[in-house]
DNA sequence: ATAGGAATGAGAAGCTTTTTCATCTGATCG
DNA sequence: CGATCAGATGAAAAAGCTTCTCATTCCTAT
């Protein structure tokens, strides 16, 4: 991720920009972002970005498909920077650890059952809520 | 849904709590309510209830699973009376009609996706947005 | 380098939702 | 049936999260 897809999307390479992709491409661990995340971030690495811009930037990316936004139940805006396959996610309800899957099988289904709703399908999301087998250990 | 209903989920019966369960059950047309939908409805009929009192109602009826709480993507939270069989949700990006399905084949592999991911599944939450019959026709 | 339009920062404002606290109501017991 | 008291309510304040405003600054094309 670069310069030119920031280019390719109709945006101005700006240092703000680029400092966001940076975080969210970091992600050793952490794929999900809060827009409070990101701005924590910049904020250690000693960048001087107001958190308005980022909220700004998330969305534009988020318009020009670098970025996904989920709606957890957290009650806010979660980022997720767009690469690799499509997938659905799973969460812990306890810790809030978020683990991905991809099934074939709930995908197709889902195309029949909009077709078959009468709807064009533009979008799905789904989210498997749980706890992960480290706080069921807890327990 | 009565009396009994709320005082088996121990909370009084008190007319705050009984007219906005008459709200929930009325629903000709509508079976999707935000806070301030409901809170409305209860101006139009007249009762003198506090947008407070409807948020913690709502929150109330959630826990003692009385209703149900969808977080789409409007920004607020959607509340549904429990009743019937489970169903997800097909939504309109368009005009927000919301149709409901259900699909075994979805929710048993939800099921065995959370089982091989080590979780324990609590709950999940599918929704498909698309454009419905009616806005494609529109177009 | 310069000009002009786009982007940014800071703070105000907007929305949804929760909290606070004084007042009121409903369940229980005499 | 009336007193009692925990629990419930209303109004307003406050608390998140997110967006908007506007003066200033930064990119990009010239």
């Amino acid at each position: 991720m670069e310069s030119k897809d920031l280019r390719k999307a109709g945006l101005k390479v700006t240092l703000p920009r680029m400092k966001i992709l940076e975080i969210l491409e970091a992600a050793d661990d952490q794929r999900h972002f809060s827009a409070e995340d990101v701005y924590k971030q910049l904020l250690e690495a000693g960048e001087d970005i107001g958190l308005a811009t980022v909220y700004r930037v998330l969305t534009q990316f988020e318009t020009a498909d670098l970025v996904m936004r989920h709606h957890f139940e957290s009650g806010h805006s979660v980022f997720e920077l767009n690469r690799g396959p499509h997938h659905d996610h799973i969460l812990c309800v306890r810790c809030g650890k978020v683990d991905e899957f991809v099934d074939e099988t709930i995908e197709r289904r889902q195309r029949e059952i909009a077709e078959n709703s009468g709807y064009r399908m533009t979008d799905h999301s789904l989210y498997i809520y749980g706890i992960c087998e480290a706080c069921q250990s807890k327990e």
